[in-house]
DNA sequence: TTCTATCCTGGCACTGAATGCCAGTGTTGG
DNA sequence: CCAACACTGGCATTCAGTGCCAGGATAGAA
């Protein structure tokens, strides 16, 4: 943070000694920061960019430079943790669903390890629609991420899909996510639990739809649609009878 | 559209000869269509708002009044059919999951109805990354309304399965809208097929997650998952011993 | 060390989206 | 005929975002 900066507004800024040492570069995170803790002070239109550019001691025109745009901000350091889950699931070796549970994992572990970002910018983010789109948009880019690892794993013959399963996991991964922004108390090893649980009753549901005739799986899967006034002999009648043909 | 406004642009105007009739307020239909129009011309952001305004006859503050912003005229029309299908959903008397089902068979026809606006829209959408987010968040409103629509039917204790079916549902409806926008001569016929076979599809996976236990449904699904090595006999006899206690 | 290429930063000016304010113009209902 | 109301367009202002240019730091070659 300098101290020569023209400031003009009444934004505070961090009381600091002016020290004639060189100064590094002034990290995104701490840029990030002092964003969301203005944020939440004046809210997010009424805090214009000279006022961070103030607060932080970067001037405005470098802020845009790095940043893109004042949203952009808000969600720099989800930037790079896309980059690496993205770059985790193309060096994955394991089977392709397990892969995508694990990218959800670093997702949501993206979020659990850094409340002192995460949370400001979820409440944010419920008050602004603009920003509630732009986080929207971030998951919908892991959701379009995972569905096309599947299709190339699975083959495009899988495409629907995986597609739908891809739109599950990060459902499921939501779900907890935003149980836990909302009631922030909770403890850290309950949310771990409560998302292997919902990750585990989805993939139950999902594996079967990205592998349906078999092959070298385990299991296979059975599925019987019939009125609900069949007595139970009727339907193993039919059961039987559809299963027939190929024996084994 | 007006004979009286100051160009000062180079947009070109739809020519009209100067006649001295009352115009009658200028629809929300044809400022859309102009400016799809500029749009797909001139680019999104070299478009000014100006430029709208001069091609419609509707002055620039007007534009921002009844619209909102730049984006929004793009996707005024899809706002529009949000209401109609939630106000739909609100009063459909049917099995949730088919008037979800439901549900997105009209957002599906909200584009497919409408390919003069909803084609060269995907086409910007595609291209420029903040448009793309803005359609983003617009499935995301429709995911969350029938999320919440499903929780509100089926009680809180399935909000997890409420989130993924919804999920799933919008998946396969955008799976199939997609490859409707990009390869757009297709029959419409055959479209239809193809998005009837997606929600079948999808509905049957997601059908066993709203209601395990069964009810007063027509059908019932059964889901068997064994080892492949199992013969037809051993198949039975589980399924056999697994509906024994409720009897038909 | 010195020169040079390169990168990052900050200042400046400009475009254009978006909003508040006000005035004019119907339109409706009494 | 007049009042209340709704809608519209013009004007001025704020502020996000971009192009351009100049200064300073660093790394590498002479």
């Amino acid at each position: 943070m300098r101290g020569s900066t023209p400031v003009g507004h009444s934004y505070p800024r961090s009381v600091e000694t002016e020290v004639a040492v060189a100064q590094a570069r002034v990290s995104t995170r701490e840029v990030v920061l002092a964003a969301v803790g203005l944020f939440t002070e004046y809210g997010f239109e009424r805090t214009t960019m000279d006022g961070i550019a103030a607060a932080t001691g970067v001037s405005r025109r470098s802020l845009f430079r790095r940043f893109g745009s004042k949203e952009d901000i808000l969600f720099a350091e989800h930037d790079e943790l896309f980059a690496t889950v993205v770059g985790y699931l193309d060096a994955s070796p394991d089977d392709p669903l397990t892969a995508v549970r694990s990218a959800a994992r670093m997702v949501f572990q993206g979020y659990v390890r850094d409340p002192e970002i995460t949370l400001p910018r979820y409440r944010l983010v419920r008050a602004h629609p603009r920003l509630r789109d732009r986080e929207v948009a971030m998951t919908a880019r892991y959701q379009s991420a995972f569905s096309h690892y599947l299709t190339e794993r699975a083959g495009s013959a899988f495409s629907l899909a995986s597609g739908v399963v891809a739109a599950s996991v990060i459902a499921a991964h939501n779900h907890v996510l935003r149980s836990w922004l909302r009631g922030s108390g909770e403890d850290e090893e309950t949310v771990w639990v409560r998302f292997d649980e919902a990750m585990a009753y989805v993939s139950t549901a999902a594996r079967p739809l990205l592998d349906p005739q078999g092959g070298p799986e385990p299991d296979r899967v059975l599925v019987a649609v019939y009125p609900s006034g069949a007595g139970n002999d009727e339907v193993l009648r039919r059961i039987g009878a559809a299963l027939e043909p190929g024996g084994s």
